[in-house]
DNA sequence: ACGAATTGCGCC
DNA sequence: AGGGCGCAATTCGT
């Protein structure tokens, strides 16, 4: 059963029971905002679907009332997959012009503090019209039934659902984080924390190694482009200072100034004013943002919480008497390429072992690294250097696979749109690009505009080459992640979220479970079986396997990493 | 002086 | 001539 539910007047709520088609079915029923958390946990035994707007504005406040909701239909995050679908091109919902669902979330983060919350609260608010959600429902329900393969898309409208549910339990519950461990691990690295505007003592000692080596005692590393014009003084030949030029080179000086940016980027980004930003009553809460990256991925807001550098892992420390169950899908990219492009010696490459031992032990290239370089280099485009050198090994041995990727490229390059297995589609090109290469056909165009369109064309086809792999594989991970919540539900059944196991943090191919040390194993179980349910719901039958390594710790830092 | 763009690097 | 991001600090542009 579905329920959409509205908002009513400024302070109340209206429930309305919907059929399959979303057409309404009892009389809709008005509660008070108080009594909403009330009101839907009243319907939870039945489990219905709850269908709103937007997760974010709804279902903090059911959290904070203690009230899980089991299924729900994110509309606006919905819509955007619809909207854009090749396989919904011709519905009702994509051809309408740009409405209030085409515009992103703008619900105060739950992270935001009180007195922005405030300020949330009072500004910010869309007005309602031409969003009815009742009406927005039937239409979404409408264009996936007149799709291709409606059972595809609904799976992916159900899973990213299902994420922007899990995205905002993980925001509640926060990622256990231990300020005062992070203060020791940051004490090792850098010194003891220094007045504003100094530099920790490690940094400072590295400094003057830097300006020695150099003989340069005003040389600074804070700042690029004085650095590269003491680096060239001291007849290091280099444009820039990124650390990949850097390395290059051989000079005293080099080493103490990578040292130097490794811990000045520690400092910056993760350092001791980010503990005072981000960390607080031993929680660590970003705003996770579901379907954030066009691709499918999720984007975060604040706190860089999808960037946490291994350094500071150690500081991720379960809660007494419960752990952390760590689980990572192993080479999910290259293996979702396989299923894909139905490439079944790749296929038996990855059969009940690692797919870069098995693609070295079928004689096709001669290393793991060698195999992992190429693979990677296949999906995202490479040409050059190593990986391309790899590449035609790699497609004589798996033909269907790389001509997969080659296709999507192809079609990338002559403008089109590609789509994820479920049917997340791509952008079109943007209209510049479009000119671009409508000029470079020009009669007279010159080598220049040639040589700048063929480089964007190329460009665009790796952004699709990536799409469609990327895209998959976000939604594997949104589908074993699902499962996963469900399946950690009934492991604490009527239990609140932070008295039983749930999701703490999940990075692309890796989700963290923070459970009672007693159910540890139990939840490693569910964690590898939710990931065969993942690999039948996409696949099906397809002899594809997307194993998963499972470790349970006390702290981040205990996983592989 | 200020906002925009760039650089550099962290994660997958 | 290698895909997707977010963030801090520096540098550019007006």
């Amino acid at each position: 059963m579905h329920i959409a539910v509205s908002a009513a007047g400024d302070d109340g709520v209206t429930l309305t029971e919907l059929d399959e088609a979303g057409r309404p079915g009892g009389a809709p029923v008005s509660v008070p905002r108080e009594a909403f958390a009330e009101a839907v946990s009243e319907r939870e035994p039945g489990s219905p679907r709850w269908v709103w707007d937007d997760t974010r504005r709804w279902y903090p406040g059911l959290l904070e009332a203690g009230v899980v909701v089991e299924r729900c239909v994110d509309l606006r995050l919905n819509h955007v997959i619809l909207k854009n679908s090749a396989a919904t091109a011709d519905s009702e919902l994509a051809l309408a012009p740009a409405s209030a669902w085409d515009v992103p979330s703008d619900w105060a983060p739950q992270a935001a503090s009180d007195a922005l919350f405030e300020l949330g609260a009072l500004r910010g608010r869309r007005p309602e019209e031409g969003a009815d959600p009742i009406e927005e429902f039937r239409r979404q329900r409408s264009a996936v039934a007149g799709s291709a393969d409606p059972n595809r898309l609904s799976l992916l409208l159900a899973a990213e659902s299902a994420g922007a549910l899990i995205a905002v339990e993980m925001e509640f519950a926060g990622l256990p984080w231990s300020a005062e461990r992070h203060n020791e691990l940051l004490e090792g690295l850098l010194g003891a924390r220094p007045h504003p505007g100094q530099r920790p003592a490690r940094m400072q000692a590295l400094l003057g190694d830097i300006r020695f080596a150099l003989a340069d005692p005003s040389a600074n590393p804070d700042s690029p482009v004085e650095l590269v014009k003491s680096l060239r003084r001291a007849g290091i030949d280099v444009t820039s200072t990124n650390k990949w030029e850097l390395q290059r080179h051989e000079h005293p000086a080099i080493e103490p100034l990578l040292a130097y940016k490794k811990l000045s980027r520690l400092l910056s980004a993760n350092g001791w004013n980010w503990i005072d930003a981000w960390v607080n009553d031993g929680r660590f809460r970003p705003v996770y943002v579901p379907g954030g990256v066009v691709t499918g991925r999720w984007a975060s807001d604040g706190g860089g919480a999808l960037q946490l550098p291994h350094q500071v892992r150690g500081a991720v420390v379960a809660d007494p008497g419960w752990l952390f169950v760590v689980a990572d899908a192993a080479q999910l990219e290259p293996r979702i390429l396989t299923a894909m492009s139905g490439d079944r010696a790749m296929a038996a490459a990855g059969h009940d072992r690692d797919l870069y031992d098995g693609i070295v032990a079928s004689g096709a290239v001669d290393t793991r690294a060698h195999a992992k370089v190429a693979m990677l280099g296949a999906m995202y485009g490479a040409t050059t250097g190593e990986s391309g050198r790899m590449l035609p090994k790699l497609e004589r041995a798996y033909p269907r696979a790389i001509r997969f990727v080659e296709e999507a490229a192809r079609a990338g390059e002559r403008g089109e749109v590609v789509s994820t297995h479920l049917g997340r589609s791509s952008p079109r090109p943007p209209v510049e690009w479009r000119q671009q290469q409508d000029d470079a056909q020009q009669e007279g165009a010159d080598e220049p505009l040639l040589a700048a369109a063929k480089t964007a064309r190329r460009s665009w086809g790796r952004f699709t080459r990536n799409f469609v792999v990327q895209g998959t594989a976000a939604e594997w991970a949104l589908s074993w992640m699902a499962g996963l919540r469900g399946r950690l539900a009934r492991l604490g059944p009527g239990l609140p979220l932070a008295q039983r196991p749930h999701l703490v943090f999940f990075l692309h191919d890796e989700v963290m479970v923070h459970t009672p040390a007693e159910l540890a194993d139990a939840v490693a179980a569910e964690v590898r079986a939710a990931a065969e349910d993942a690999g039948r719901l996409l696949f099906g039958g397809l002899p594809v396997q997307f194993p998963v390594t499972v470790a349970t710790v006390e702290s981040y830092d205990q996983a592989k990493g």
